[in-house]
DNA sequence: AATGAATGAGAATTCATTCAT
DNA sequence: TATGAATGAATTCTCATTCAT
């Protein structure tokens, strides 16, 4: 009578949903929330429409389980983050480099979850709770603890975070937007952004890194 | 045969053009293109369902009415853009409060429109073309100015004007996706941002700028 | 306080009915009644779609109007028929080949009205009353005399006189189906029925007329 | 990924097919094309809205099934066509008792398809082409070949053909229109137009057939 | 569990008709 | 009378979800 939690079940079930938020994530992206069909999800999934129903409540819920996936995989990059100490400068290139890299390929999630997120609360609040914040209290620590030990000027933690942030995410946007100056040079900007955010617009400070 | 384009009746039909496109930013902002129903729309904007296709051809026809309209507003703020030269520090920040002050109150606008650019192309083109073009081309203009004036270091154009525009459009992304400190803390942005972007990240360096 | 029934307006009126009637007999024929908008047949009489309505009282009411239109032209054929006795090959020849010059100009009325006549019950009603009724009596009275006469063989006239007006009906159906075999020997249908109705199918009995 | 043609499904959906196109016949005939609602073709046939649109692809989709089936059940008649030599007059009797027994219960389908086919080119092409075209073609080939024979006089065959399918095709279209002399009397007209064809109009010929 | 046909609520769009100007 | 913008009922079609097999 009770639940008998077959491993083999289980394993198949998890691959199931492996399949469909594949699926769905595809279809999502290319065609957007709405004018994804579940049928067309089913179809590039290689299974029944029905089924889909087997693991997921409703169309949204497989939205839902694409964000926890994204979720989990961004967890675990967290910890990338604070390596220790070199030259800042190349410390930051290279986690720049990381989470870039780990943007470019979630590039489709991405689009296929932003527009309902920027519409749907519950989505929105999953999102910022479980994605956002993790984020920003990584980089917020990360940029305490560098201030601390003298290596970043004073500034303003919570919003250099949100602007660091927000610099990648709207790099993202743009390319996605159709920019193919970011589309073709994506690789550069590591450098290029860490060139902006160390040496600053102003000139006659490029020496100063040296 | 030919249409006598009475002023009057022009001025009549521009007022419901506007009505039914502000009625329709406020609902897709709400709800999102898709969700939106065109009766709702009506509603709001205090019409019958079918008076909106007097002046639009679908609903697709009336989100882009509502990207013209951000074109040719922005058209007219592109002007704004380089101002004379005082500090250019000062100058930048001016610059980013301007194009901020822009961005705030369009944020609808942007959240009505941005899903759909995502996943429709001839909307993304047109924008692309129309708002962020231009947008990067005064950018670029002003800052190879700058640049040959020595106000600016050597660094790459096209990237950076990208970046900065990334910036702004992240920001206000992360906005719009819930977080409250960018939300309460806009008013201090373009001092934050401007001081990141002279200063940057490495210390010792704000002297520098006094 | 009474209608004046000034000769002018009555004029203008009648001018403006005709302009309609003629906008709608094309535009019902091209799109079906349907498909035509009232829109489009105002257009076509070079009005405004609210004029119509000052002249009729719906869109089916224009239709009627056609249809009585066509009652009348019908009405003055009528008296052609029975013309002097000559040779009654040469008459009936001559019948076909009037009856035939009425028919051809008035398939796009036949085309415009049938197929609505054939769902609408009052229109149907009224075209048999008006069109069919009149022209089955003529006939049936045309024959009924020849017969008298002798010229004609005792066979069922009712049946005889449906049977040629099914004909010349049938033959014009197929045309507007896109025959273009009648289409182009419309001229030499007048000749080749006298004969087939004359001479028969039989051989040996086409030198009977000689 | 294929499809594995269940017959048992194929039966089902082709009794499906059945109910729906039966349904549509019925609610085209009595409404027209255009006044014929989906909602009520499904009522007719017992299912919901939506499930016509697993059969077919559009309401007009339906219209030229039922124009499919037509066709279908005329090639399976036009074997039916050239029966042995016995008196050809007794053979042109039979052959028309035969066209009229299936002109009759498909006159439902001819008044639903009829009014669309004068205004929808596809349609009509699709008409002329299945079932007018094989039609006259057979026809063709009978005149000439008992003409061969000497059984039928030198006559333009294809006119004589048109001439023969517009009568019956008139004389339907009389019925519909309302005509009751017609419809009581249908199954006298083999007769009747045999002797019209036969004797002709003329007097003292009724002998030769005898 | 998997299937996919059936369901029916819901949405965009059309268009005859009205009516203020 | 003429106009044509406004109306809103009505219609086709879509698609998430259910459920019998």
């Amino acid at each position: 009578m009770d639940k008998t939690p077959d491993p083999i079940q289980e394993l198949v079930a998890a691959a199931r949903r492996k399949q469909i938020l594949d699926a769905a994530t595809q279809v999502f992206a290319e065609k957007g929330f709405h004018r994804a069909t579940v049928k067309e999800i089913a179809r590039v999934a290689g299974i029944a429409d029905g089924t889909i129903y087997t693991y997921f409540a409703s169309k949204t819920e497989v939205l839902l389980g694409i964000l926890h996936r994204l979720n989990e995989s961004t967890e675990r990059e967290q910890q990338l983050t604070p390596e220790r100490e070199q030259d800042l400068r190349a410390f930051f290139t290279t986690y720049l480099r990381q989470r870039m890299a780990l943007l470019w390929p979630n590039a489709e999630v991405f689009q296929a979850v932003l527009p309902e997120m920027l519409v749907n609360e519950e989505l929105r609040a999953l999102y910022y709770q479980q994605v956002l914040v993790p984020t920003f209290t990584v980089a917020e620590h990360s940029l305490r603890t560098q201030r601390g030990a003298g290596q970043v000027q004073s500034l303003d933690v919570s919003l250099t975070a949100r602007a660091i942030a927000g610099l990648l995410l709207g790099l993202l946007t743009l390319q996605l937007l159709g920019d193919e100056v970011i589309a073709q040079r994506w690789e550069e900007l590591p450098e290029v952004l860490t060139s902006l955010l160390f040496d600053g617009l102003q000139p006659g400070k490029e020496t100063t890194h040296e």
